[in-house]
Formats: structure tokens, sequence, C-alpha cells
DNA sequence: CACTTTATTGAACAGCTGTTTAGTCTTTGC
DNA sequence: GCAAAGACTAAACAGCTGTTCAATAAAGTG
């Protein structure tokens, strides 16, 4: 049956190359975990290269049908959030960190398209007046999104330090806390953050 | 001369790994870049990640000395200062985005080392009053790292998105901008933002 | 049924990797 | 000056890599 070992070394794949990033991850060793001959995968996808563009592709196409499920990884104004995200669909998020890890062109498709996707959770909620409106609107997608993004990249070393020195003390609740506290007073109306009773409306000359 | 030539070596090799990365340079384009022989930055260094250590090493201490000088760069508030610091040093930082993106314990190290640095800086701004104070400061320290860092990581990424969309319309200047207000209408006092001329020292009751 | 296509494999190839060995050349210590 | 020590190299080794080739088995197709 073609197909399903087609299918299913491309699942390997994309696992393998999740786990251990693309650079690492021979085609030997995904063969041999698919329980199949390397001269195999060569002869369904005709190069390495190749099998990885479709493992690329297919998880591409995956993240445009199920946008909803990664919005709030790139956008998570929560590292709490963030973290739940990860541990729900954790080998996904782990390929699209290896995607950006490596560079090259699927990195900057996959960085740009979440870009996109921030621009439209801003205007969505600038519209809902959960955002006040900003000089620039793409600048600040750029910036959230470059912010939401760290956690993910930089998470070994994150769990690292976490680990070693405060372990499980809710540190990541209070992270959240903190990261909520930046972009509310920041970014978002003063809904709910206690000094925002009395709406002002002023605008003060600004120097420059 | 031995020492000219092991330093020559670490010279050479630093540069290289900062530019193509650990995993994808190998011992003999290091050799072949330095004009030696591959047999002799063995006999020299023992291994290939001897080398790799003694370059890391060596790195870590520059950074020590240079403290001041990369601060900016994982704490800079301002996207342009990040870029005017990207320039200055520019091969040294690479080196450090390389240490990062590699993992492992010397990433452990250095990020661990980034966010000490942090938290020096971000009380020594408490005191001066140019930061309100937190709850937590090492919550605090640990997201500016991050956010500090993912331009750095994702330069790439960001070069082509800002290169094919907006060009050279200023934009660094822009997202300074934006970094910036939400940074200062977030964690820092409001002594300049037009609407900062009464002090409120309000403490009102959070609700859950 | 024969015939073609496809799936699958083991073996081999060329190219890369880090490392070793044996040897040459150069410097140093006495 | 001579012997020991260190700098340095060419060549080879074993192990990995992606890929090719010839061959075998299976599945379709007429």
């Amino acid at each position: 049956m073609a197909i399903d070992t087609r299918a299913n070394l491309i699942e390997v794949a994309t696992n393998a190359f999740a786990r251990d990033g693309f650079a690492t991850t021979s085609l030997r060793s995904i063969a041999k975990e698919a329980g199949v001959s390397p001269a195999l995968v060569v002869h369904h996808f005709g190069s390495r290269e190749k099998l990885v563009e479709e493992c690329i592709v297919k998880s591409l196409g995956l993240w445009v049908s199920e946008k909803q499920q990664f919005v709030d990884v790139s956008l998570s104004t929560s590292l709490s959030q963030w973290q739940s995200s990860v541990d729900q669909h954790g080998s996904k998020l782990q390929f699209f960190r290896q995607v950006l890890l490596a560079g090259g062109e699927p990195a900057n498709i996959l960085f740009s398209r979440m870009v996109q996707e921030a621009q439209m959770v801003i205007d969505s909620q600038v519209e809902k007046g959960q955002i006040r409106k900003l000089e620039n609107r793409d600048d600040l997608a750029l910036l959230m999104t470059l912010n939401g993004l760290a956690p993910l990249l930089l998470q070994e070393q994150m769990a690292n330090l976490l680990g070693q020195s405060l372990a499980q003390t809710g540190l990541t609740d209070r992270l959240a806390k903190t990261t909520d506290e930046v972009y509310r007073r920041g970014i978002y109306k003063s809904s709910d953050s206690g000094s925002g009773k009395k709406k002002k409306k002023k605008s003060a000359k600004k120097q420059g």
C-alpha cells in the first residue's frame, strides 16, 4: 500500500523533525524509525529535501485550517495560556519552532503569516474596544509576534532557568500576570485594571 | 609560533561559528579558512568539541568584561537602539545568537546570565525612579530578556518581512517608538507620556 | 494468462565528517 | 652541535550522509 507508506513517512518525518530539528535528522534515521529502507524514502519523495518540503507544506496547510489554535500562541498575552497551548498541540508547535530556527524561505513565510494573523487579531480587538487604537498597528503586530514567539524559541533555556531557580512555585502564572500587566497598562484600555473607573479622554500635545 | 596559531584558530573558528552556526561549521572548513591542516586543529585543541568549548568560554569571558555593551541588546527598549548595537559589535552578537540557537548548557548559562543582568538593570532603574516598582522584579527581568532577544533570534525573518513590505521607511524607528510606547505606558512611570501630570496613588480592589 | 507498473530492498558509490598515525620540519634546551 | 620537544602535514581510517542501481516481489491491467 503506497499511500499508507507515504503518509506514514510524512508523519514519522514530521515528528522527527519537530523533535530533533531539520539539520540533525537524517534520511536514514527517518527510514529506520518508519521501518523502511532509505531507498524507499527517496523513491517516494525524490530526495530528502523534497520530503522536508512536503512536511513543511503540509504543516503550513494544517496551520491555515486551524488558525485560531495558533494565534494565541504567537500572540498570547499570558504565558500560562501559552503553556497550555504548548501542552495541547505540542508536537505541531515544536515543528513550527524548528521551521523558524532553521530559517530560510519557509521560516520567512511562516513568520510573515504569523504577523498577518496578529494584525487581524489586533484589528478585531480594536473593533471590540479591547485595545486602544495605535499609531501603527502593523508595528504593534510585528512586536507582539516577536514577543509571543520568544518563549517558544527559548523554551529550553526558560525551562532550565525556572526549573533550577523556582520550580513549581506557580511561576508561569506569575509570569502570565507580569506579561498581562505590561500589556494591559500599555496597550489595552484600562477597563478592569483598577484605575479605569474614569474614562479620560484627554489629548496632550506631544513634544517632538 | 604556536600561540599565534592557536589564537588565530580561535578567532577564525569564532567568526565561522557566528556566521554559519555550530552544527554546520566543520573542523575542516575552519582549518581551511585558517590556512592550516585539519590535524593541526585537533593537535592544538584535542577535538572539535574542545575547540567549540574554548570559543564559547572565551566569548562568555569577553561578555563579562564588556557587560554594559550587551545589556542594552538583551534589554533594549528600542529596536533602533538594538539595531545600532548589532551594527556595532555584530560578530559577537551573532556568536551569542548561535549559542542560544544551539541550545544545551552554554545556552542555559548565557541566558541565565542575561536574565541576571536584566535584574540588575531593573533594580538600578527602579532606584533611579525610572521604573515603577513591580510585584515581582524577577519575572519582569525574564520577560524583558525574552522580549529583548526575540528580534535577535528572528533577525532573518524580520529583515525579510521589513525588506519586502516597507523597506527603508524608517521602520525600525517606528518600531522603536511602538516598543517604547508599550514599555513606557506599561512599566515605566508616566513621566513624559502627556497624561502623567498628576501622580495617582490610588489602590483599587481587584475583583477575583 | 502474460505484461506493465509500482513498491520495496540490499548493496554500492561518492562525498562529507572527526580523528589517528607516521612522518617531516622547526624550534628549544643543554 | 645534538638531542629532545613541539609545530605541522599528508594520508588513511571508520563512520556517517544522500543518492543510485540492479534486482525481487507484488499489484494492477489488458
